[in-house]
RNA sequence: GGAGAGGUGGCCGAGCGGUCGAAGGCGGCGGUUUGCUAAACCGUUAUACGGGGUAAACCCGUAUCGAGGGUUCGAAUCCCUUCCUCUCCGCCA
């Protein structure tokens, strides 16, 4: 949601960052709406407050026993004038909201700009592609071979965009969420673990931005509940309606959740293997901060999303997404992604986003300054950390063998009991 | 699912239809006292929007007592609708 006073004051910028998301320039006629509404509110305004008076009046006049007739007709012959004038300015401010909701944050105006995600700029690679002395296969085709990933069994039962994980892929995905989880959790880390509800209200997908624009994005049932399509949803909303003290922040929240997208729009892509499912576990971050602190805050976060993928010891390139290719609740994302062998291509694995003020004032997060008065909207940031299923495809992927088996990570192995290596089919027979 | 209770300021908690933005307490802030801290005491302390003003301080106005309607000259207070929370019983992981 943006601030019409910022359009005011800069309508410039505010178009400037507009175009920069591919859209037509709009401060003219939202601030002609708007001049529109405050001249309505004034004039309502000035009608409540003769009404109030006059009322007092009365008030005093039966008190005292005098006769209010007169002062009662007055009133009576404001009533048309104060109903209408009231209408108009709800109508307007209803109106202004209406088309503000809708359109996306401003990117920062160190965002590349671009229409689609060729307009993307790489900012760093970290981590040497592995050489393979075989062609490496794809995930798809690793698990599958051992039975332990089961693409059939869920389409059955499920149809497509679902997969069985079993035995010991379904323990190393386990593995996987658990060693994230602890290294966000750490000393160094800094985030707080929290198992947020799965389903929540139209009020907390508004919060985020989800709604309105993307409903169809999300799974509803039938009782009124929506299925995160992330935890940011939920992490979030943590703050949503709350004044925080300014020595609380920043906030930092984690959670490894399930994630439910119907991938509308998505017909035909991805459609093999785990990349794009219907259900995916990923752990997310969410960082409450002053808007000094964000830009910050964005930088660290990302960094601790990479972090995981450098103790796993798998290659990444982290980009920085243009003004057409962020999602958008966003003023600067960066986008992590992956090294995959059996795709021969990085594909994104985590998404780190600064948004600004703009979910803080849908959802009513704001924070006391320790310095003067009055309160101020919080920034939030959010980014995954990592996309679990990803992360799994990417092990699957770096470490497989020209047997069929997968060695496990050093960093993962406490968390498989200690096992080194995931059996091969040929092994298994 | 059945039966009840309730939603008031950062938090807790009062509130006969008329000067209630709302008592009191806590917390916060400023001050007095104090070797320091604590305690005590005094004062102060909501938000949004509109207007004015030096985009400060500040001033004026309007609204806000879960939300939306209604009654009334006037609603935190009465009526209706709705959302939410809690308690008990039943059922259930």
């Amino acid at each position: 949601m943006h601030d019409i006073r910022f359009i005011r004051d800069h309508p410039e910028a505010f178009d400037a960052g507009l175009k920069k998301r591919n859209l037509p320039p709009l401060a003219a006629e939202l601030l002609a709406i708007d001049k529109r509404r405050r001249a309505a509110i004034s004039e309502s305004e000035a009608a409540q407050a003769r009404r109030k008076a006059l009322s007092r009046q009365i008030g005093i006049a039966k008190a005292k026993g005098e006769p209010a007739e007169a002062l009662m007709e007055e009133v009576a012959n404001l009533e048309a004038s104060l109903k209408k004038g009231e209408a108009e300015a709800q109508r307007l401010d209803e109106e202004l909201t209406r088309r503000l909701e809708v359109l996306p944050n401003l990117p920062f105006d160190d965002v590349p700009d671009g229409t689609d995600e060729t307009g993307n700029v790489e900012i760093r690679r970290v981590g040497n592609q592995r050489n393979f002395a075989f062609t490496p296969k794809d995930h798809v085709v690793l698990g599958e071979a051992t039975g332990e990933m089961d693409f059939a069994a869920a389409s059955k039962i499920s149809g497509s965009r679902f997969v069985f994980l079993k035995n010991r892929l379904a323990k190393l995905e386990r593995a996987i969420a658990q060693f994230m989880l602890d290294l966000h959790t750490s000393e160094e880390g800094g985030y707080t673990e929290v198992n947020p509800p799965f389903l929540v209200r139209d009020n907390a997908a508004y919060g985020v931005g989800q709604l309105p624009r993307f409903a169809e994005e999300m799974f509803h049932t039938d009782n009124g509940f929506w299925l995160i399509p992330t935890a940011e949803v939920p992490l979030t909303n943590l703050v949503n309606d709350t004044v925080l003290d300014e020595k609380d922040l920043p906030l930092r929240f984690t959670a490894w959740t399930p994630c439910f997208r119907s991938e509308a729009g998505a017909a035909g892509k991805d459609t093999r293997g785990m990349i794009r499912q219907h259900q995916f576990p990923k752990v997310e971050l969410v960082s409450i901060t002053t808007p000094e602190q964000s830009a910050a805050e964005h930088e660290r976060m990302t960094a601790r999303a990479e972090e995981v993928l450098k103790r796993l010891g798998i290659a990444f390139r982290t980009i920085v997404l243009c003004g057409g290719d962020m999602s958008p609740a966003s003023r600067k994302t960066f986008d992590i992604e992956v090294w995959l062998p059996g795709q021969n291509a990085y594909r994104e694995i985590s998404s780190c986003s600064n948004c600004g003020d703009y979910q803080a004032r849908r959802m009513g997060a704001r924070y006391r300054p320790k310095e003067g008065k009055g309160t101020r909207f919080v920034h939030t940031l959010n980014g995954s950390g990592l996309a679990v299923g990803r992360t799994l495809i990417a092990v699957l992927e770096n470490y497989q063998n020209e047997d069929g088996s997968v060695t496990i990570p050093e960093a993962l192995r406490p968390y498989m009991g200690g096992l080194a290596t995931i059996p091969g089919p040929v092994a298994r027979k």
